[in-house]
DNA sequence: TGCCGCTATGGCCATATAGCCATGGATGCG
DNA sequence: CGCATCCATGGCTATATGGCCATAGCGGCA
């Protein structure tokens, strides 16, 4: 441990923050596939084009995604390699805790 | 891929909110150390009680930790062993953009 | 029983975020 | 040039979050 500093903890917090939307966790999914244009994710999330722009950017600030530009659109693609697995681990801890509370319900 | 509902991606969220925290990041590092009391953690955060105490319900809520009770105190546990593998990841990444953005600098 | 220490909760305010609409800037095309 | 398309930004409101203070609940201990 030996006290990291607290500017580690909020660029994570600043990371973490990023991820903290089910649009943008969505759009990471699809980007997690290829590449992908405002247009497609505007798409895919189903919402307004200014919010999914904004929330690109959110993604950007953090490092998550970079852009590329392409005539009139951006592409936008992954850099983080890690949040399949990730999501993978944290969803067995969820579904453990879930097993855990049937269990207590069961012999209550 | 094959579109996974919106419900996933809200515990996702839910999760990623958890860790969107200076104070709660600061705190998973020290709990992956060894399990903690309340007070041990609002020495180590330096910051109201009450306020570690909400930081902390958060962390519970979303299952990331466990708590366990003794006597008046109440220990709380890591429960998601995957968070430091995560992090070094990721801070690999932002050391990655960290070198971009420098060789951009000295080449403009 | 009565007091004290450890946690959790409610109240309150300041700040941040998400969403949409409207608009602006940039690029390609005819 | 004029227009259309793609994307980003500003404005606005509603909601959520973080912080502290005050206080309540709970377990131990004399």
């Amino acid at each position: 441990m030996k006290a990291k500093p607290r500017q580690l903890y909020e660029a994570r917090a600043k990371v973490a923050k990023a991820l903290a939307h089910p649009s943008r966790l969505l759009m990471l999914d699809a980007l997690a596939e290829k590449e992908m244009c405002v247009c497609d994710l505007t798409d895919i999330v189903g919402a307004d084009q200014s919010t999914v722009s904004k929330h690109l950017a959110v993604l950007k600030n953090a490092g998550i995604v970079a852009d590329r530009k392409e005539g009139v659109m951006i592409f936008y693609s992954l850099k983080v390699a890690c949040l399949r697995g990730f999501w993978s681990c944290v969803e067995g801890v969820l579904m453990q805790n879930l097993k855990e509370q049937q269990a207590v319900m069961r012999s209550s």
